[in-house]
RNA sequence: GGAGAGAUGGCAGAGCGGUCGAAUGCGGCGGUCUUGAAAACCGUUGACUGUCACAGGUCCGGGGGUUCGAAUCCCUCUCUCUCCGCCA
């Protein structure tokens, strides 16, 4: 969530940037301020009581020990007359509190001023476009239809052991996954992510501090007899690693990355987008995960980007990235740029990562500081970013790579999978 | 699932209901000494809120209660550990 000194200093910028996100209720912000306004008024009539509440207590103890009883009673109902109007004011401090609290978590991050403005998806800006158009045979396939020919994804096994969109993959479809796992983590690793294998159920804190909670619970399966949560991904659990945590400055950058399934219920998805691995309820994923001094944290979104760019590149898939305009970013993210692969049967553009700066969005939420050179303590920026999202990587690299003869496996998975074709 | 023990500052670990935000040790930071380092010695070292700065307030797992006063007593929830059972 958004500080809130800093809302009640920049009143003006936050309602402006939060236009740019197209939220809808700017007034929050004005609310927001007032309230609190009252909760700190409310807080030092409090504060004062419970001074005067504390000295009396203090006397009571000297006067009890030096026996002079009849004055220690007399401070007792003294002390009993500040209790009365402190009881009401206590009441009146928590419940401004939990207001501000309340209002304080329905707004989103504040885009950056390199946010794009616009509305929906069409908005989104096309930084960049790279990579080769595929020639395709003649005979050329959509993916679900070569999973079906080689055998190597069903979705009905999938039907009847769970449910739509929980695919079950098999034989060189299984080690195909295997394998992209594997190069993913090795490449991250190789760029200094220190690798995590989280837990895939998270409780309430957790889901709260990366943003999921309060308000999206419904996008995450739940477990009702323990109040755990499905991570929908891997941000969740490794993010949370470092909640109300205070590190050494020099600590910073932390560089992690983790291999989880992810889980997602989105519900209200039909036609032809959720066709074969497009939109699946349970997937595998890659994530990286940087924390940073607030002063790097552009930087190191260039630096993230940069990852993954290079990543797909060594796929030799056709890919774009775009940075999302106001209307189409998450509500937890200051920038974010998505990476898209061309697929080549399906001629569209598949989402495959997505990369962001939370600055200290996530961060407060979580309690995630450090100690300054001054020795004060502040939040650090959080982001994140997939590397990569498997199913449609897969589904791009099936429909891109086949031939008559089958489908050719990229060089650099070649020692991960075995061999350099699928048959 | 059954039985028991516990939750205190970065860690370990004290804490008759009053002067305890909390002993002590370790760790961290600064200094003395040293060519440098180690050792030794001296000092310092929690978070949040608030203020121009002080002052003040809150926090000893969470919530509630008793009391003039609670880390300390009571209730409750959560979590952790040990033993037994079950089990990959």
């Amino acid at each position: 969530m958004l500080q809130l000194a800093f809302i009640r200093q920049n009143r003006d910028l936050v309602k402006e940037r939060l236009a740019v996100k197209h939220f809808a209720d700017v007034s929050l912000v004005d609310q927001i301020i007032d309230l609190d306004e009252q909760r700190r008024k409310t807080q030092l009539e409090n504060d004062e009581l419970a001074a005067k509440v504390n000295a009396a207590s203090k006397e009571i103890g000297m006067l009890m020990s030096k026996g002079q009883k009849e004055e220690a009673e007399a401070k007792k109902a003294e002390v009993a007359q500040y209790k009365e109007s402190s009881k009401n004011i206590a009441d009146q401090l928590s419940a401004l509190e939990q207001q501000v609290n309340d209002l304080l978590v329905r707004l989103p991050n504040l885009p950056s001023t390199l946010v794009p403005v616009g509305k929906t998806a069409e908005d989104n800006v096309n930084v960049k476009e790279s990579g080769d158009e595929p020639v395709l045979h003649a005979k050329a396939k959509p993916h679900w239809d070569l999973i079906e020919q080689y055998d190597i994804v069903n979705f009905e096994l999938g039907v009847k052991i769970t449910g739509r969109g929980f695919p079950v993959y098999k034989g060189k479809g299984a080690k195909l996954q295997r394998a992209l796992i594997q190069y993913f983590l090795d490449y991250n690793t190789a760029a200094g992510y220190i690798e995590y294998l989280p837990p895939f159920m998270v409780n309430e804190a957790s889901a709260y501090g990366t943003g999921q909670l309060p308000d999206k619970e419904g996008q995450m399966y739940y477990m009702q007899a323990d109040n755990f949560y499905m991570i929908p991904t891997a941000e969740v659990p490794v993010t949370n690693v470092y909640r109300d945590e205070i590190v050494k400055e020099n600590e910073l950058p932390i560089k992690m990355t983790a291999y989880t399934p992810c889980f997602r219920r989105e519900a209200g998805s039909f036609g032809a987008d959720v066709r074969g691995l497009n939109r699946v309820h349970q997937f595998d994923k890659v994530e990286i995960i940087q924390l940073t001094h607030p002063d790097k944290s552009y930087a190191t979104l260039d630096e993230m980007v940069a990852h993954v760019e290079k990543l797909l590149q060594n796929l030799g898939l056709k890919y774009r990235i775009l940075r999302l305009c106001g209307g189409d970013m998450s509500f937890t993210s200051a920038l974010t740029y998505d990476f898209e692969v061309w697929s080549a049967a399906q001629k569209k553009w598949l989402e495959c990562s997505s990369v962001s700066n939370f600055e200290s969005f996530q961060t407060n939420r979580m309690k995630i500081r450090f100690k300054d050179e001054k020795g004060k303590t502040q939040l650090a920026h959080s982001l994140n970013g997939s590397s990569l999202a498997l199913p449609r990587i897969m589904a791009a690299l099936l429909e891109n790579n086949q031939t008559e003869s089958g489908i050719v496996i990229p060089e650099v998975l070649r020692t991960y999978f075995g061999s350099d074709m699928i048959n």
